[in-house]
DNA sequence: GTCTATAAAAAGATAGAC
DNA sequence: GTCTATCTTTTTATAGAC
């Protein structure tokens, strides 16, 4: 099998697991390969496939999110295309953020860049889209950064309590609060 | 030395490295104690280590952020205040929050009804406040967890983006956006 | 590309002296 | 209350056969 098949069952463990605790055990059980197999996949082992999976992560965000942010239409539908793909990401609120999971841990240098590019490509990406709706560029930034808070702090907050309504009904806001005049 | 008194060690530990990246070692590091020392004051080991430092962390939150909202004054004063701990809590936008980060890892069931109590405490002080600033209880419930969702999302956002920039300005602003009027 | 077997290092935990 | 020493288990990583 090809290891970009194994990307999201790796995805998975270490969203639950995080760095360290997502041990090449688990990994080794989750995906039906020996150890062996997976340094032959990975021969730079647990980096090389947190590597990957941030990597896929981002090429995920690109095609499900931030090309339909990119993409023709009302300002308002665009950031409601974003919120009904995030709400899949997320799983309606039940499942935690992976790039907030791999922050932390052993290590946690060599993923902080990678992870910060993405973020950083995602306020991007709504900042261009609130400055063709003819907001000014700092504000547009500004705003673009309050979206991608509130994702990111909806995400912890449901997941923290147990209550997805309240990841829900954020989400639902979102692109009006974001576009709203202040 | 009492076990208190390694707490706040612990607790920088945890918040840098997770649950399983802390290890005994550099625990045994942090603290100057030997491992059989750590089980001494922590016969439970690791998982007795956390407990006490989320109950620290519950502690610290009531004595120096929620009697805050509890106290004399208007709400929009007493919203500044908690803005004001909540600054020194996550270094200005510079560290993360434990809570947060000690959600993952293995075993995390464990923790998480602890994690949930806290942050479930701090949301009902906040919509206290706003209850008895003349909002409906649900509508005041609404706000509260959306103060929550803007603290936690603008740490995580604020770390992720090395920008501690983000973080100031988003709780610079707290206070009025959660007393505004719809 | 996957396996078995194995090695080397690290982590979690305890016994017993002081 | 802290230490040294030791033990067990787990984790990471590799060698070599198929």
């Amino acid at each position: 099998m090809p290891k970009e098949s194994y990307i999201p069952r790796l995805s998975a463990l270490f969203r639950q697991y995080g760095y360290d605790g997502a041990t090449l055990s688990k990994i080794s059980e989750a995906t039906g390969l020996g150890k062996a197999s997976l340094y032959h996949h990975f021969p730079g082992g647990k980096d090389e496939m947190v590597e990957s999976v941030l990597c896929y992560s981002a090429s995920w965000l690109q095609e499900n999110v931030l090309s339909l942010l990119a993409a023709e239409g009302a300002p308002e539908e665009r950031l409601q295309n974003m919120c009904d793909r995030v709400n899949e990401l997320y799983a309606g609120g039940a499942e935690p953020c992976l790039l907030a999971i791999l922050q932390s841990g052993t290590g946690s240098d060599l993923r902080h860049a990678q992870i910060q590019a993405t973020l950083a490509a995602w306020v991007e990406a709504i900042a261009a889209v609130l400055r063709e709706a003819g907001w000014d560029a700092a504000i547009a930034q500004q705003r673009a950064e309050d979206a991608l808070i509130t994702i990111q702090g909806a995400v912890m907050v449901s997941f923290t309590l147990d209550n997805p309504a309240v990841f829900q009904r954020v989400m639902q806001s979102l692109p009006q609060v974001i576009l709203k005049q202040p």
